[in-house]
RNA sequence: GGAGAGAUGCCUGAGUGGCCGAAAGGAACAGUUUGCUAAACUGUCGUACUGGCAACGGUACCGAGGGUUCGAAUCCCUCUCUCUCCGCCA
């Protein structure tokens, strides 16, 4: 969320911002914020002096009582019932203008970064580099949906979607034998890289409650992309982000321990309602698919080359495991609602002919942090909203779609040399 | 799931209606002393909102939300969480 000051005081950055985001009504949104603010603003004043009155009539009628001026003291308590009655009303005015104010303000997103190109949709995306070559696949190439009928355990498939149908639905796949493996190995190799690069792992709880939904963006925004547990009034999780970046929830972080790097590895659950259109076959889109976080708290002048550092360490994971892939800027109109600069990492599909996002890396500056109230207290004693990074490292299954389809022979599938001492075989035949 | 106890500032912990934003100790920070370390002494030591150029004020917060009262950390109600015991169990 944006910092009430922040939006009071560059009126014009906030707009052009949204402006590039193609957000709709930018000019009265705001102004309605400033607006409420001013109204609140006003009303906490009066409501301030009212309760000083009170305080002071009390402190009277304490110092009549103890003198033993009983008739005085009644006198003075009858007075009292005016501003009683103003305050709650006062008080009462001041929770619904709150309430108004921050019903709003939770609708703005983030500010975009100066560098964050104009456009509406993923085409306005701006390519930043591509590296590797597209392999040249042989006659017999398929996709991966195709490939993993092929190599299975005991003659079924490497993936058995239509088992996942049957004990739990579409979009939940089981994986077998060599598929399992391969996952549990890329599990690994990302956990370990992430460790080498100074990430602390942590093992979060995968189901959340809602004011750690709140406290990282998905809600209210994305309140029907979670699956919810109503008994509980849990959220399971979309990414490892939520539950990782709450640990640092109304937490003081002393400036000394920072910058804080912590990565992990959860199941990530997505509805993805409304979103299964073309190009969801197989591995593409799934409800339930694993990744590898990395989560970042910085001081606000190091976020920036943070990001970078997150970049590179994503690319050299995708660099080690041999795939082609590209870096994309996202634009105004597709970055994440609680983003100021986002990466999108993508993988080229050889038999799809496609690209696949993998990683996403972004920057959310003080935008979750004002929400999670994560702070520090600078050298001259004042305290400062610390800025959030997250990025994924990877997501699998992707990842493995990518493997799949690169890397087909006639004679079956190379294992990329990483992963070979991860999961103990070079080639799925 | 049943019974009991509790929740106070960075930590320990006092406080059962006004003198309490809150004792005391510890930690931390700054300074004095000191050959160094330690010790000792002195001082600082919550957050948010708000007024003011500032100095300095106002208000709120003692798990959360209500209530009683002129006045609540303190009394009442509801909820949440923690601990102990019992049951169940990976």
């Amino acid at each position: 969320m944006l910092q009430l000051a922040y939006i009071r005081e560059n009126r014009e950055t906030v707009l052009a911002g949204l402006a590039k985001r193609h957000f709709a009504n930018a000019d009265a949104t705001i102004d309605q914020v400033l607006t409420l603010d001013q109204q609140r603003r006003d009303t906490q004043r009066d409501l301030d002096d009212t309760l000083a009155q009170s305080n002071a009539k009390a402190k009277e009628i304490g110092a009549l009582m103890k003198a033993g001026q009983q008739a005085e003291a009644n006198a003075a308590k009858a007075e009292t019932a005016a501003l009683k009655s103003r305050s709650k009303e006062l008080e009462e005015s001041l929770k619904s203008v709150e309430q108004q104010l921050q019903s709003v303000l939770v609708t703005i997103p983030n500010v975009p970064h100066s560098s964050v190109p104009e456009g509406r949709a993923a085409e306005d995306n701006e390519v930043v580099l591509e590296h590797g070559e597209k392999p040249t696949l042989y006659d017999g190439a398929q996709p991966h949906w195709e490939l993993i009928k092929k190599y299975g355990p005991d003659g079924g498939p490497l993936i058995d979607f239509e088992l996942g149908v049957k004990i739990t639905g579409a979009g939940f796949p089981v994986y077998k034998g060599k598929a399992a493996r391969i996952q549990r190995a890329m599990i690994n190799f990302f956990l370990d890289e992430a460790m080498k690069a100074g990430y602390v792992e942590v093992q979060p709880p995968i189901v959340v409650n809602e004011e750690s939904g709140f406290g990282t963006g998905q809600l209210p925004d994305k309140e029907g992309q979670m699956y919810f547990i109503n008994e509980e009034k849990l959220y399971m999780i979309p990414t490892a982000e939520v539950p990782i970046t709450n640990l640092y929830r109304d937490v003081i972080v002393p400036e000394g321990q920072l910058p804080i790097k912590n990565t992990g590895y959860t199941p990530c659950f997505r509805r993805e309602a409304g979103s299964w259109g073309a190009h969801v076959r197989g591995l593409n889109r799934l409800h339930q698919f694993d990744k590898v976080e990395l989560v970042r708290i910085e001081k606000p002048e190091n976020s920036y080359a943070a990001l970078e550092e997150m970049s590179l360490h994503v690319q050299s994971l995708l660099q080690k495991l041999e795939l082609p892939y590209r870096v994309l800027r996202l634009c105004g109109g597709d970055m994440g609602f609680t983003s100021a600069l986002t990466y999108d990492m993508e993988v080229w599909s050889a038999a799809q002919q496609r690209w696949l996002e993998v990683s996403s890396v972004s920057n959310f500056e003080t935008y979750q942090a004002n929400r999670l109230k994560l702070r520090t207290k600078d050298s001259s004693g004042k305290m400062q909203l610390l800025h959030t990074l997250n990025g994924s490292a990877l997501a699998l299954p992707r990842i493995l779609a990518s493997i799949l389809e690169n890397n087909q022979t006639a004679e079956g599938i190379r294992v990329p040399s990483v992963l070979v001492p991860y999961c103990g075989f070079d080639r799925i035949d």
